[in-house]
DNA sequence: GTCCCTGCAAACAATTTGCACTGAA
DNA sequence: TTCAGTGCAAATTGTTTGCAGGGAC
């Protein structure tokens, strides 16, 4: 699910009409890669190359494209939904460390909570299907600023 | 942090003033423990004990009580932002189980991430402060229900 | 030809802000 | 007395929706 062709099938499938916008916002979406973006960063995206398209089309489409289970929407409390491209295939879900200084959001591929999962799915008779680790601190360059200082 | 008497001096040492509407504020914040509760759900709260408040005060008043590093700041997708009570004092923090059918937050204590965390601040140069993990599937109520068939 | 999809504008809902007044210090 | 805090209403902002026209199938 990681190229134009098969994302345009899928649409299909689920018997959504592929349009010209549609076309367009995928195309937008795949040079996304492995960026968190606001609708709105898709919608600029679209419009330089096809300046007639609506911002709620964007939205509808984003929308489809969740339920697909495409993208998935993340939080980063900086006052808009963001959106990432999912890898379906691989389980390797990745985490965030997000700098309470400057907003930076740092990837982090890692999976080890594996050992976590199990006992959750024993103890609390929980079935998992997703989840996200959201580490806040300090990231190197907003810490040296402070030489260590503590923030406030 | 616990008590009023606390968070009332930590007011005046940061030279807010402490208002009849803060006390209420308080008071009804402190009966919340550890529930994750909405500006909304606190003013309803506020109303009750004193009907004149705005509802403009009462997210002035979390804005404050954010920057005290009383409350934090939760998202559970559900449309508004939610507050939980911090324990200062203690570190540690909680996970949350969030069931993809019905909604429902389930709370589990528990910190075995300290061998992740400890990697994290090696690995990637991150002083880290908080964390949070949300892990979404399905609760065995909703997963009763449908007998063990897969969602869509 | 049938509906789904579109763009636009208006509607929404959570949160913020401007302002004149009030009251804690 | 002073200026932060208040209530109200209006403004903002991200997102959704109603609708008439248009295009994919």
């Amino acid at each position: 699910m990681n190229n134009k062709k098969q994302i345009v099938d899928a649409l299909r499938k689920r018997g959504n009409k592929v349009t010209p916008q549609r076309l367009v916002t995928i195309e937008v979406l795949l040079t996304f890669r492995q960026q968190h973006f606001s609708v709105e960063e898709l919608f600029l995206g679209v419009k330089q190359r096809n300046p007639d398209v609506g911002m709620s089309t964007i939205y509808r489409t984003v929308q489809i494209l969740e339920e697909m289970g495409l993208i998935t929407k993340r939080n980063f409390d900086d006052g808009f939904a963001r959106y990432e491209l999912c890898e379906l295939d691989e389980k390797h879900w990745h985490h965030h460390l997000i700098c309470l200084k400057c907003g930076k959001v740092i990837e982090m591929q890692d999976d080890f909570l594996e050992a976590l999962e199990k006992e959750i799915e024993e103890k609390k008779d929980f079935m998992i299907i997703n989840h996200e680790l959201k580490v806040y601190g300090y990231c190197s360059d907003c810490y040296a600023i402070t030489k260590g200082v503590k923030f406030d």
